[in-house]
DNA sequence: TCGAATTGCTTGACACGACAACTAATTAGT
DNA sequence: ACTAATTAGTTGTCGTGTCAAGCAATTCGA
């Protein structure tokens, strides 16, 4: 069949096959992820924005006017802490977000979107879906929704 | 349904519904490879050793005595070159491979694996091929070659 | 054959992801 | 009220992904 021209064994060329379908299918997870964050990264760069700024932005506009604390932030992407207060800070620095002391709870830190992030945001929007869409827009509904229903049992295996 | 609980709406806490399935599958893909990642790493950890440089390793394992160019182990990882470079520096400094100009065509760097690096990976292997299986081991055969062939379909998409 | 691409790396600079340690503010326990 | 524990963030360090340059060896083309 034509599909062993670009199977994983074959991108891989791994001289040993693999010893189970599960290890097979991990490294193809992998490997699949990659290929689409960057797909993705491609469209995001032009706009000097990177995957994970553009995603900090768009919790930052659900999120509208009050803003959010940092950790809360953090929580949303999968991210651990020190990751978000540095990328927070070059976000800052490019004058898409702005911080201000919590005043009830001086230890908070909240972060909202400046109307320059927002305008950003706007003006990237519909790339933003159609490379998202096209990413996977190859995949039928019916594919799509067994893929769905996998990967939420891998990430939360049962018991 | 109780499936609700680890919804990726829900871990994302998402004001906004997603535009698109396949928008909402793009971001869960993202999220499970990041979840299986940090599985695997963990099970590296202990071993002193990351991810990329254990699959260096199985590389160099596969490929024997004569080793392999820098830029032939890039291609197998999905990696650029300056990656696998500084992979490569911290690896050598470990003592797990050792590089040799090629003596036909000296533009060429040989790589190839020490006997401590043979060592480490067989220290290794009991311990990877049980945590391979264990991230994906709880999805039955017939879900996993779903899983391959829509994932084969999204990194090479038709035309 | 001699200069112009090309190839194979390497280095520099910037963005992330993760762990550890630290500060400051708040809360809990006695 | 006073100390201990917790919470919210920040900073330092290491490993990695990526783009842009740069350098040396090799091949190509007139």
């Amino acid at each position: 069949m034509s599909n062993d021209e670009h199977s994983i064994l074959h991108e891989i060329r791994q001289a040993q096959p693999f010893s189970t379908p599960a290890q097979e299918a991990t490294v193809a997870l992998m490997r699949t992820a990659d290929v689409v964050r960057r797909r993705i990264a491609a469209t995001m760069e032009p706009f000097g924005i990177t995957t994970q700024q553009y995603n900090v932005l768009r919790i930052l506009r659900g999120a509208g006017e009050g803003g959010l604390p940092t950790l809360e932030i953090a929580q949303r992407m999968i991210e651990e802490a020190p990751g978000i207060t540095r990328l927070l800070d070059r976000i800052e620095k490019k004058g898409w977000v702005k911080r201000r002391r919590c005043a009830e709870d001086r230890r908070q830190v909240l972060v909202s979107i400046t109307p320059e992030g927002l305008a950003l945001l706007a003006a990237m929007d519909e790339a933003v879906l159609a490379a998202d869409n096209g990413a996977l827009g190859s995949i039928s509904d019916a594919d799509l929704r067994v893929l769905m229903r996998v990967m939420d049992r891998i990430r939360n295996p049962p018991a």
